[in-house]
DNA sequence: TCGGTATATAGCGCATGTGTTATATAACAG
DNA sequence: CTGTTATATAACACATGCGCTATATACCGA
């Protein structure tokens, strides 16, 4: 499963954020979830792993669970791409649009 | 359906790819996957629209996609929270990025 | 070795997402 | 009006994702 499905759920991106505070051990997400089960964060965990975003280091019976640095790095790499876009049209939007209204379009919002 | 699910389909992003290279009516962007159907396109690009990735504007038949820059915003935002981290693993790892910094590689700063 | 703890995997329902074809809506051209 | 073009929606099949319970695996302490 690729990082963008891995993102997609909101139970693991909770996750990234709980590792963003600390390491935390696979039973301590579990218990940051008291609606769903073990095997359910275990399942989430995995996907996370499976993509990059995550990794866990042994410590007895436990696994600590951590952010892997390059999958944001990867990831802020995507979104710079546009980042491009969207700074250089914060400033000229407003000429952007009026270039587009003196065009003859109009732009609207509909939503049936 | 939330940005994160939204992205989370590869003909997704490639139409976000597309629409940054420029403004494509949705014949435009259907065109550029043969392999899908009109309907299928369009869905694509209803979910990209409800999520605010994107936006239309009529052009007589056509409708006229184009980003929108808050959404990308909002998700530079996003990963921005998870920077410090990984910045910071990034700098203590030390020698192996010694040379990229030295060929110029800037970190961004222009936070609003 | 044995019982307890910690985590992962298996197998199975149910909901949802993605594709299809067929059809509806809307605007333009004549 | 009528036909054509452009796009959206409807209805359905199929695959996939996510939850659960039950069980397996692995490590520790006595």
């Amino acid at each position: 499963m690729d990082v963008f499905t891995a993102l997609a759920d909101p139970t693991r991106r909770h996750v990234l954020d709980l590792l963003l505070i600390r390491d935390r051990a696979a039973g301590e997400l579990v218990e940051a979830f008291p609606t769903l089960s073990q095997p359910a964060i275990s399942r989430h965990l995995r996907v996370l792993r499976e993509a990059g975003l995550i990794q866990a280091r042994v410590d007895a019976q436990r696994r600590i669970y951590s952010l892997r640095p390059e999958a944001f790095q990867e990831l802020n790499a995507w979104v710079a791409r546009y980042q491009s876009f969207w700074t250089r049209s914060l400033d000229a939007l407003g000429a952007h649009l009026d270039a587009q209204s003196r065009n003859g379009t109009r732009r609207q919002e509909n939503q049936p």
